[in-house]
DNA sequence: GTTCATGCAAATACTTTGCAGACTA
DNA sequence: TAGTCTGCAAAGTATTTGCATGAAC
């Protein structure tokens, strides 16, 4: 929270109720814009849908925010302090679990292939969770 | 093509012209649905934005094509018919590389922790490509 | 001929923008 | 108080749907 604070005020940027609210509620799980705002309700409280998306595109700005697609056409933010790590996404229940890989690996197999400079990456499995199998 | 053909034929599904061109167009590269109209029209032909839309979530569940993610808001469609392969996304000139990975100490991993059956799965780096260093 | 696919237009859904007033620092 | 942020409404995009016509088998 306080470190959120921070990052802000570094930008110039206020850290305002309606953030705090977005942050709140993205500290459960991945979520949808629906679904933030239906969050957000959910604490008795709202936030206006373009503001939502004008404060999810400063935290991915600032870096605290990723944008990431489990779904068909579907668009999930998730935060990124918590660890690095990757999904498994059920395709018969929508379920996400999360796992941790070590992908030292193929950072360094990347660079040894081409002189790409790797910032980021993405990596989430699609199948079957163990309920639905 | 006679491969697509069959498929779509075992499905009840009718290989269309339209079909064909939207084909012949995503032999290049991972395309956006305006540059697939685009692609077709360059072709000297037309199809409808409806059309293709339809097309391509038809390919989808043939597993014919894939969606993928590699820029902001923005939607993809590549064949899945090529070997499979990552790719590495310019953050800064947009471009797009490919890379061959072997990906199966991760999904042996995966194995090991969970008991999720993967049946596909989504790796894509980020960063700056050589000419943009 | 039957059934599925297409084009067009209209409907929906999703995301961004302009601006006046509200709030943070 | 100054400068940023918000809510509302409206404008843009992107995607889907209904229906009559056209094409594939």
């Amino acid at each position: 929270m306080d470190t959120f604070a921070k990052l802000m005020k570094k930008k110039g940027q206020r850290f305002t109720s309606q953030k705090k609210k977005v942050l709140s509620v993205l500290h459960k799980q991945p979520q949808t814009v629906l679904e933030i705002l239906q969050g957000v309700k959910s604490n008795n409280s709202t936030v206006d849908k373009a503001t939502v998306y004008r404060i999810l595109t400063s935290f991915i700005e600032l870096g605290i925010v990723k944008e990431i697609h489990l779904g068909h056409r579907e668009t999930r933010y998730e935060l990124t302090n918590t660890k690095h790590h990757h999904h498994l996404v059920c395709e018969s229940c929508g379920d996400i679990e999360d796992v941790k890989l070590n992908e030292d690996i193929f950072l360094k197999e990347v660079k040894k292939q081409t002189s790409f400079l790797i910032k980021s990456h993405s990596l989430e499995f699609f199948g079957t969770c163990r309920k639905c199998q």
